[in-house]
This record gives C-alpha cells, structure tokens and sequence, in this order.
DNA sequence: ATGAAAGCGCTAACAA
DNA sequence: TTGTTAGCGCTTTCAT
C-alpha cells in the first residue's frame, strides 16, 4: 500500500497536523516544508482522497445521470460539464440508464450510496424518489432538458416548443402547408413541446394540422425511419417534415435515402441538433440547433453555486437554501438547402 | 445526516457486527433480521460505500479516461462498458481529456487519489508514468484502442492495418490505382497502422503509393475537410479516397458537398466507423467497422477477471499477477454504394 | 450468531 | 506554527 500522512509525519518527525495543515495550503516553516515536500516524494505518497471525504463528508464527486451517453446531444453536454466540473476539483460519476426509468432510479440510489455531492441528472422518468433523497439530504440536483412540476430544484431548459414553432414556420414561410412532423414520444418532456410548437405554428395561421401528419417515432434512429416511411405513405401530397430529434432525423434521412425520395425537390425537410451532421449531407440540412455548451455551463453554475454557497455558509442558523432556479434557453437555426421555396 | 449502522444498532440493541453481516449477506437470526430491517426502513438509512471503501480499501470505482467522449466511437465504448461494470457494483469515474496529453495525466493522478479500484485507459499521450503508478499499486489497467510497447498491462486492439488494407484492396478489386488516403496524425497508434495498411495494399500489388496521395488530417471534423480538399486540389486524377476515421469521414464528406464533388461518379470514397452516417448518406457510404460492443465487452472481462482473481487470492503468498493479455478483434467492412467499379 | 473493540487515512478542535 | 487527540462510518478480528 501506498503511504499514508503517518508514514509521513513520523519520517519528519513532525505531526499529523502540520503535515495536513501543509497539504491543505495551510502556513509552514520553510525548514518544515522542505522536509515534508522530501519525504512527500521519498515515499510517494498521494492523499487519499477516500478518507478525506469520510471526515469531511464531501466526497468532491458529482453524480450524472443520463438517458444515453451515445447519444451526440448528451454526450456534449457531459463533455462540457465534466471539465468544468473538474476545474472546480469535482470528479464526476456518469450513469447511463438507457431510458429505462428502473435503472434510472438504481443509478440515483447508487450515486447516492457513493455520497456524491450532488446530482445533474437528465430525466427519464418522472421518479421523484430519487431526486427528493438527495434534497432531503441538502445535495443540490440540476435538471437538464426537462422539468419536474413538482420537484423543487434547479433547471436547465431549451425552449422546445418555441423552436419547433420557429422551424414550421420557416416552412410556411417557403408556401408549405402540408406539413408534416416526426414526434416523439408523449411520455417525454422535450417531444411534448416539441410538438405542442409545431400545433402552434399551425393554430397561428388559422390553421389546424390534420393528425395524418403527426407520426409518432421513439427519439430512436429505428424510429424514424418508421415514422418516415409511415408519413409518405398516408400523406402522398405532404411537401415538408419537420422532425423533432437528431437520432430521427438520422433515421428519416436514411429511410428518404432508401425511398429515393430527393430533398428538397420531392420533400422539404428540417432537421434536429447536430450541425456536423446536417452538413454532411446532400443537399445540407436545415436543422434547429440547441445550444449543448451553454447548457452544460449553465448546469454546472448551477450546481456549483449553490455547493459553494453551501460550504461558505457552513455557519448554523444559514439553513435556508435559496429558491430553485430555471434557466430556458434559446435555440439556434442552421440554414441548409434542404428546404425548397413553392 | 442520514442514519449510520451506529443508529440501527441502537434501536435494534444489537451490536455493529449483526447490522455489518446482515448488510453483507451473512447469517443474522430472522427476529433480528426483522428488526434491523424495519429500523432500516425507519431511520431511512443507506449504507455509506464511503466509509467502507476506505475500510476495505476498495472503492468498487473504476477510472475511465478517454479522448473525447464527444467521439460516437468511445461513446459507444463507454456506455456499454459502463453498463457492464455497473451490473458487478462497480461504478465509473469518466474523464475526457480532450485527447490533451497533459489533462491525461492529470486524469490519472485524479482517479488515482480516489483510489478507483482498476483504470481503463483509452490513450491520447504515451506516458506510462501515470499507468505506472496503477500497476506499481497493484490496480489492473486496461488499454483500449492502442498498445504501448513497455507497459506491461492488458489491451484490447482492433485489427486496424488489417482493416485499412482490406479497405484499400477492395478500391483496387473495383479497378481504382489512384487512390488517396486521408490519414491520421503520425502520433496516434491507430493512425499508423492505418497508413500502414494502405501502404501495404500497394505493396501487395507490386505498387507504391504516391506521397501526394497521402494527407494528414488530425482525426478532426475539420482536419478531415481540410485534407479532402488538399487531396481533390493536388490530384486531379484521383478516382478514389480513404478516410481513416469517423470525424475525418464526416468532415471529407462536408467538404465533397461543398465542392459539388458527386460520390461515387467524381470519387469513390470509403469511410470510417459509424453505420448510421453511413446510411443516412445519398448514396449510402461504404464503410470500416469496429466492434465497439465487443471491445467493450473484452476490456470489462479483462479487468473485472483480474479484479475478481485478486479478491479470491487475498491470501497472502499469491502475489503472482498472470501476464498480461492482448486482444486483437477483426474489424467489419459495411458495403455501401459509394464505390464505383471502373 | 452476536458483541466489543480496534483501526482504515484523514481533518479539526484544542492545547501548547 | 505545531502536536495531541478524537472521531467520520464502516469492516473485521477475537471472544463469547
């Protein structure tokens, strides 16, 4: 085993409380510091930041929890925020739950087991179980891409139905009127704005979408290349889809691919979230983009404000945590050419 | 606070040694497993791994670095890793170090004083110095993706000079000989092989490849793009590319799109790693697979075997580690419609 | 099967 | 500034 702060002490003859004093920036002799920093390197010792974390009970570790790490959209979001999180000298836990609200659950339960200072979790489910648990125990949780109606903490949101709203206007704008969308599934958060916009869209023309044109996909590739081929089948005079997700628009791009229908003579399409992608193609994408760095930032503020505060306040009486935030950003617009004007 | 074994104890009136074997699975009497069991219940307590990771000197953590998480391959490799360990109570601790030699180590030295338990290590550098420190503490350390020479650890290989001379003989089977390759940096090991592959397929044919056929990209979006247009700039009878990555894939194929480049009439192009691309694509991308699951899976048995093995043999007089293991997996090839036969 | 007690490596309060 | 000491919450002998 490697040495400990005793092994430490004793070979300098000093104690234990100068050589922490020492390793937590504290003030040391000169004569006490070269020696420490000697035998610091004589016997490699590296602290344990195991046994730090049982006496201070920070444990320095933020708990992720993610619907799909193999996902582009998640995976930027956990890029950004576990360096940012790092700079501050927190570790992250990263927990994949496939979108399975069981395992969601099993990775708020195992995280909190570990003590990790706090959480940012990317709902599947709407279990509060998990989330209160950590609130009751005063570790803050951020919630990314989708709120909790009745959970009281902070949020990180894109405004979903303003961009979908946004992007099928552009399509009326081109003269398009039958329109059609690949929705998600209702059960999320995301799809139900996503789609609620692009009824809203409609509504603000004086117009109301016929249901033939709302397909449902599952936010998965698979999915939307199903709902795809489901809409050119039912509507053979829809000129223009919007679809609600990157892993669809990945999935209808192959099935329109596989169709040999061409965009945007045949089909007017917009797109979701990944710019590189939509840039690939031929002809390019028009897509909405949400902002995954802003967000990650935001997130990470989040939390680390109110861990700081919390540590500042380390005083009795400051009980009080303040109210919990939301934070809704805007989304972008990549114009590509994939949208063709009637 | 949340309720300690201390607590149950009390309320229970049994000893520390009663609540330890029953949260351990060992042989408590029913009445008292009752007992503790609703005092559980009611004081809502949660075992704390904290404290008996530094007990046991254990964290049941595994380290995980990585370049780029924000990369659909390591992505695909995390998350099934991740899954696996977390079925045998290990959690993971992530960090992206943004294929930064310097954040690698720092990665290490991090996880390292949280005393994770056994490091996964996706290389960006060549520095063994942190790996060193694992072994020299008796933790396992899997590679992935590339080999280091001294270390004396497991690893798990693709076939990548294989694959890239597998790749190249099939332009030569469709009748192509000017045939360029967008390769790697020199300092990343999948990146030679890869060259080395193409080189060899020249090679196999009594031929050599011209160096202005061969650009360096950087394993970037925008490397990719860049090289695309050096290779269609310098060679203007090139018939046929390979790019020997994703990212550059995605980038090479911007850049064809903004030079009005028609695959596979202009150029054939075959690509790099991730079918989905591929498919979305008009027309559809022929394409080098890598085994991302399979990887995954192997590096996991490797080092929970090792993991596992060193429990069972706590017995002193087992110091022996078995000799480190290489795994070399076959890559796939998905055949496209990118390729036209002369 | 259960209890008492020691100790994992660190921090922090208190004394010197 | 530095040393002494008492835990943090758990596991693990060793008795019983």
């Amino acid at each position: 085993m490697g040495a400990t702060m005793k092994d430490i002490a004793k070979r300098t003859g000093l104690g234990l409380a100068t050589i922490s004093s020492y390793l937590n920036g504290g003030n040391v002799r000169e004569k006490n510091r070269i020696k420490i920093e000697e035998a610091i390197e004589e016997l490699h010792f590296e602290v344990n930041e195991v046994a730090r974390g049982l006496k201070t009970n920070r444990t320095k570790t933020i708990g992720i929890v993610i619907p799909e790490l193999n996902n582009i959209f998640f995976a930027e979001i956990i890029t950004e925020t576990e360096d940012i999180l790092r700079n501050h000298g927190y570790a992250t836990m990263i927990c994949d739950c496939r979108s399975d609200e069981k395992r969601e659950e099993e990775a708020e339960e195992f995280l909190f087991h570990r003590r990790v200072d706090g959480l940012i979790l990317m709902p599947t489910g709407n279990g509060e179980k998990g989330i209160q648990r950590f609130l009751r125990a005063g570790k803050p949780v951020v919630l990314i891409d989708r709120k909790m109606e009745q959970t009281d903490c902070d949020c990180v949101l894109v405004d979903n139905e303003g961009a979908a709203e946004e992007a099928v206007d552009r399509l009326f704008a081109a003269g398009h009127r039958k329109i059609g969308i690949i929705a998600g599934p209702d059960k999320i958060y995301t799809a139900k704005e996503r789609l609620s916009g692009y009824r809203k869209a409609f509504y603000g023309k004086g117009m109301t979408p016929g249901e033939e044109f709302i397909a449902r996909g599952d936010y998965t590739i698979a999915g939307g290349a199903r709902a795809m081929r489901e809409l050119m089948e039912k509507n053979k005079e829809m000129t223009a889809v919007f679809i609600s997700n990157y892993e669809m628009t990945v999935g209808a791009m192959m099935e329109l691919n596989d169709l040999g229908v061409s965009v945007p003579e045949e089909l007017s399409v917009i797109g979701f979230d990944n710019e590189d992608f939509a840039k690939a193609l031929r002809p390019r994408l028009s897509i909405v983009t949400q902002p995954s760095g802003e967000i990650a930032r935001r997130a990470a503020e989040l939390l680390l404000g109110r861990l700081e505060r919390e540590t500042a306040s380390k005083q009795p009486g400051n009980l009080e945590s303040e109210r919990p935030e939301t934070v809704t950003l805007k989304t972008g617009f990549v114009e590509g050419r994939s949208v063709k004007y009637l």
